[in-house]
DNA sequence: TAGTGGTCTAGACCACAAA
DNA sequence: TTGTGGTCTAGACCACTAT
């Protein structure tokens, strides 16, 4: 790993260094190795630990580097692409649904927010799932699902504790499906991670994620409303719309650049 | 604007100080409107100016402020929902099309990252188009659409212009769809704006940014890749499966957040 | 205990926009 | 010219992990 010399360049330092470094990752280390520690880079490449530190930031960003503390910086492996539809991940009812952990499952009034967007009146009673996606054993997401109650006019009086081992949410997810959704509307945006799925991400908080949120509908009706925040540093969300051809294994390190 | 006295609580100092400066905002602060300066928010906090700046930086990151060097930071306006998706954002010959801006349009050999993301062999001849898309006259994201030169047998000689008003470009989209595309699929993950991209979102380098990329097919084979950076910090992306019920006001503020 | 990344500080200077 | 955000520094201390 050379050292640079960081050209007098009028472009900022740190944007220049995490050019440098992007090309001793890809040219000299890969996939789990460790980086040299922060103070160790910095002096090596004449800067303050600060602009060495937001440089990495970037990097971090992007996905392609992971910190631990007290371990030490890592080359990240590939983003996980992560399909997201209801047929192919696995919806309710299904079967393979072995990557989602039930975390609650609560029923109470619904906030200003929720109701407008499932289009009912403010403090509606709406029942909320609250489960964690799981791929190749990592936690990657974590999901509110919203329906209101008036939707599942018959919801046994199951017990809808906090905490619980799942059953309770299967119910409403099964009921839910029973329905029959024959249709989703859904929206990505960049979000940061509020304490409460920080600590289900296992992250700290102010983690990047990546926000879905969907709409269900039934027989031309909303009956349900999930929100989902993707870890966006491990996540590449896939919306396969059909059978297409997959000769992606573009798992390389730049998401197929521009043009070049 | 209330002057925070931050508690001595385990969590950053930052982090807390971006709760309490969202409470604030909310509460007494609309779109457009300016901050105080970061001096004198730091001052007012009783924090160094890279904290408060940490703090900011979140914020920014969530898109809820704009800041301008020269002028102060602002209130961002809620997310713009753009839609993704070959029949809505009005593709290739449609007619509405005009809130795409042609850039260039170029053919050259395809790098490996493309030529693996396409199927075809490294070197083959590309033709890349590259164009703006605009939303309410902002410009919201970067395209380069590769389709590689056997997809389209007969290209007439059209001048491949770097920098051209459009047409040659136009031209290669318009042979595209007469092809017939019968399947898409995507990809979103988070990047950051390369040198590249950060010229033409009229944005700094780093700039945090939506990768999506679109897989075009024809007939079953792959005609066409699509590489979209969209701006994240502006950026809502949708993707309206159906015509589903339009109930989604909710440009409130956060993206509807988690179980209350 | 030693080594790592995470946080925080106080200050300096620069680039940009408006008056 | 003034005021704003953007960059950079040198140093301190903390929290966590390994040994």
């Amino acid at each position: 790993m050379a050292q640079g010399q960081l050209a007098a360049v009028p472009e900022p330092k740190y944007w220049h260094l995490r050019t440098v470094l992007v090309r001793t990752i890809d040219a000299e280390f890969s996939t789990g190795q460790i980086l040299p520690n922060e103070r160790e880079l910095a002096s090596r490449f004449g800067v303050a630990r600060a602009t060495l530190r937001q440089a990495l930031d970037q990097l971090e960003l992007e996905g392609r580097l992971v910190r631990r503390r007290g371990i030490g910086t890592l080359i990240a492996a590939p983003r996980v692409g992560v399909p997201v539809s209801r047929r192919e991940e696995g919806w309710p009812g299904a079967a393979r649904s072995q990557s989602w952990r039930s975390v609650d499952c609560v029923s109470a009034p619904a906030s200003a927010q929720i109701a407008l967007a499932l289009g009912i009146a403010p403090g509606e009673t709406v029942h909320t799932v609250r489960r964690l996606r799981l791929v190749q054993g990592q936690i990657m997401a974590t999901e509110s699902l919203h329906v209101p109650d008036s939707v599942l006019p018959q919801l046994p009086a199951v017990p809808h504790v906090v905490g619980g081992d799942g059953e309770p949410a299967r119910s409403v997810l099964r009921r839910l499906e029973r329905l029959g959704i024959d249709g989703e509307s859904r929206s990505v945006e960049l979000g940061v991670a509020e304490a409460d799925q920080a600590v289900l991400l296992e992250r700290p908080p102010g983690t990047p994620v990546l926000i879905v949120t969907t709409q269900y509908a039934s027989a031309g009706r909303l009956v349900g409303l999930a929100v989902s925040t993707y870890r966006a540093d491990t996540c590449k969300l896939t919306f396969g719309e059909t059978g297409l051809v997959e000769v992606t294994p573009v798992e390389a390190q730049q998401p197929v650049g521009a043009a070049s």
